[in-house]
DNA sequence: CTCTCCCGCCAGAAG
DNA sequence: CTTCTGGCGGGAGAG
């Protein structure tokens, strides 16, 4: 049978012409979305509904789902089952997401050599009671810890707990460990859901991601502001990427991305440094006089803060990406036997 | 050419 | 066992 839904444009005045683009998870995404407001908060989705009304097969429902799910939209139920909860439960989310990822900054993790990975190799997970080292503690799943709903958080702390602005997703797959593949359809459902938005780098020109508030609701949410009150305590958004005005650099992250030891050996002026973590926006305060200490990589922070106007700059800064990027955990396909097997049994 | 990223195989997990 | 989930990368469309 033919999907009953369809997209809203359905611009299929020739089938001839087919595009990927009518095919992409943000579209997908999109529908979805629409699909979930309709029915209101603390519905339920069934996948199976899903898909058959979008159109698509399984597969894909998945994908949006798990990364739906990394920003509290959705939430699990049961098998083939999840729950609605509206626009509003991101903002809950993401600022829960905000405090684990600047609290695996100032954790020094022994395995993590940098910031980079102490994202990356964040376990928000197992642990549970009785904590410590029981034998083979890390024998759980290692296919979670890649799952795309973990790796979709880490997307966002990476913009929370950082002050970069704009995120490449090539630099972030480097960040995080990951698949640039992968970070496509993350950044695309983000996309759609308003969390983030792709420009193009003032310097490079190169597609980066940036930032913003889900300043509007694809509705005004009479139903999502059923229980919108809580949300908030403020906007969180506005703290750091929403409305800096700040230089929008894609590589000023050389300040907390420096190794562990480095840190280790600097713990008198660490102080500084974890500081200024959570009070990114200190730049506003070098105007008075700052000549009482300089931030080691940090020191052209004192540049005009005009703002996302063409501003050229090519410094290209990579020596904490390099790291991670040396990396090479996965792969378990030991055979070099590439083809596919068709034929199983 | 490079950048995007859809498709769907198939390995685990759940039932 | 069957069914559900979803990691994973080939390879094709878009720019």
């Amino acid at each position: 049978m033919s999907s009953s839904l369809h997209t809203e444009d359905s611009q299929w005045k020739n089938p001839s012409i087919y595009s990927r683009k009518d095919k992409s998870l943000g579209l997908l995404c999109s529908n979805f979305l629409k699909l979930c407001d309709r029915e209101g908060e603390d519905s339920t989705i069934g996948l199976d509904n899903a898909a058959d009304q979008l159109g698509v097969e399984r597969r894909r429902i998945y994908d949006i789902v798990n990364i739906l799910e990394s920003v509290g939209v959705l939430s699990r139920k049961a098998k083939n089952q999840y729950r609605w909860n509206g626009y509003s439960a991101i903002s809950k989310a993401v600022d829960l997401l905000k405090k684990e990822g600047l609290k695996d900054l100032s954790t020094v993790s022994s395995t993590c050599h940098n910031v980079s990975n102490v994202i990356a190799c964040n376990n928000s997970d197992v642990k549970e009671k009785g904590e410590g080292k029981t034998a083979g503690s890390h024998k759980i799943d290692n296919r979670k810890e890649k799952s795309l709903m973990i790796l979709a958080q880490n997307f966002v702390k990476l913009f929370l707990c950082s002050d970069v602005g704009l995120i490449s997703l090539d630099k972030a797959a480097s960040t995080l460990l990951a698949k640039t593949r992968r970070l496509y359809d993350i950044a695309n459902v983000f996309v759609s859901l308003n969390l983030i938005e792709k420009i193009r780098s003032p310097d490079n020109g190169k597609p980066v991601f940036r930032w913003i508030a889900w300043n509007e609701n694809p509705r005004s949410g009479s139903l999502a502001a059923a229980k919108s009150d809580d949300s908030t305590r403020r906007t969180f958004g506005a703290e750091i990427t929403n409305i800096t005005p700040k230089r929008y650099r894609e590589d000023s992250s050389s300040d907390l991305m420096l190794n562990g030891q480095v840190k280790r050996l600097k713990v008198a002026k660490d102080d500084e440094l974890k500081d200024k973590k959570q009070e990114i926006s200190a730049e506003q305060l070098n105007e008075r006089g700052t000549k009482d200490f300089v931030f080691g990589p940090f020191g052209p922070s004192s540049l005009p803060r005009s703002a996302i106007s063409g501003k050229e700059n090519l410094k290209q800064i990579q020596n904490w990406e390099d790291l991670a990027s040396k990396y090479h955990p996965q792969y378990q396909n030991k055979d070099g036997s590439k083809h596919i097997q068709r034929g199983h049994l």
